[in-house]
DNA sequence: AAAAATACTTAACATTGTTAATATTCCAAA
DNA sequence: TTTGGAATATTAACAATGTTAAGTATTTTT
């Protein structure tokens, strides 16, 4: 079936085209102005043409949150060689701030955006694998420094998920604005770090 | 001047009925349902009628997110008599998780949308009064703690950061679907309590 | 009573996501 | 090779949105 199978490869490829269009204005033009029609102005086909690839607009920013999370797992691999688990938490959340702060489109798809997480619930394989994941090599952290006695020990998942809580509070309160009127726009990216800094060190049990 | 007078209230009294159609609106049908022209539709004028007393559509946004304020403040008021200011701390961010939980239209409006801070940016008093008295409560709360030595000690205004930086996480989270899929839906109040918890403990020094 | 300022409305613009109906292309069977 | 039907693409349109320009009443001032 060599003609069914070009086809089918065909159809991956309007698809890529699509995906790349969009992410190539979402990137350069923000969220925002990311529009069927400026789509099917970039791919050359009729607006109409790309619902015949994407079941909506929703489904489209799902693939570009995935993107999203590709660049933090690859920022992330710096974490390979630290054995100090607090060591280690305390770089994936400097990690985390940073390129939420340095990304924020792409950090509002993945984390504040409603469109990725309905697009994903209407999928066969409805499962947030990124997020889990994410999650999870949190966990493993917070575990391993619980168990090392680094620090106060607990309901894991809780921990975890105080932990992201924070960095995750800080990132969208400062690219939503909320700090805007609090304090001077230069001094964010270093008062978020400070923030990080007293939590690891106030929740520390070796001190 | 009798005349101007009267007119001068006449306007209030329609910019009244403006931002009353916006609130009935905004907690009957939701954010998205705010409409010029469902709004016009309530107060029985054209819809560019609102335009005479309104900038924009951020600008009414913008007192709809004073409303929410005014009823966080509300319930903070079962702060008064807690003296440890480590419960007080704990009674603070359970009253916040708990209020964004089961108002998460008016927390978007509060700390999420852009748009309430957009027509913040454009007003001649541009002074975020209540996100200032909010972390002002808290910064006092968190160096009052310090002061007495139940939490690790630093700079205050990063401390608090982190607190509410984690209380807004949390339930920014959550009404943002990032835990459906991570923890069964019915169990994600109680386990933003545990992470609130968790941390309290984590830093409080007397342990 | 005429002129000027105020208040309000009608009509329209420029967008948006999305769908129904129609046309085109392409491949397989008659 | 022609024909029929599926796959693919397009045109046109719908229903909304926020917002503005232009025009019409109404009311106040001169």
């Amino acid at each position: 079936m060599g003609i069914t199978e070009r086809k089918e490869k065909q159809k991956l490829e309007i698809r890529k085209m699509i995906l790349d269009a969009s992410m190539k204005l979402f990137i350069e033009e923000g969220y925002e102005n990311v529009t069927i029609r400026k789509i099917a102005d970039i791919i050359e086909y009729s607006p109409t043409t790309v619902y015949l690839y994407f079941k909506d607009k929703d489904e489209i920013f799902y693939h570009l949150h995935e993107q999203g999370f590709a660049r933090l797992t690859e920022i992330n691999q710096n974490l390979a060689g630290i054995d100090n688990p607090l060591m280690r938490l305390y770089k994936m959340g400097e990690n985390y701030l940073h390129f939420g702060l340095e990304n924020p489109e792409y950090y509002d798809i993945m984390f504040i955006q409603h469109g990725p997480m309905k697009a994903l619930m209407e999928r066969e394989d409805c499962n947030w694998h990124y997020g889990d994941s994410a999650l999870n090599l949190l966990k493993q952290t917070v575990n391993e420094a619980m168990e090392n006695g680094v620090i106060y020990k607990g309901n894991v998942e809780a921990a975890s998920m105080a932990v992201w809580g924070m960095v995750h509070g800080l990132v969208s309160l400062a690219i939503r604005e909320r700090f805007d009127k609090l304090i001077p726009k230069e001094e964010i990216p270093a008062m978020v770090n400070k923030s990080l800094n007293w939590f690891l060190s106030a929740v520390d049990k070796r001190s």
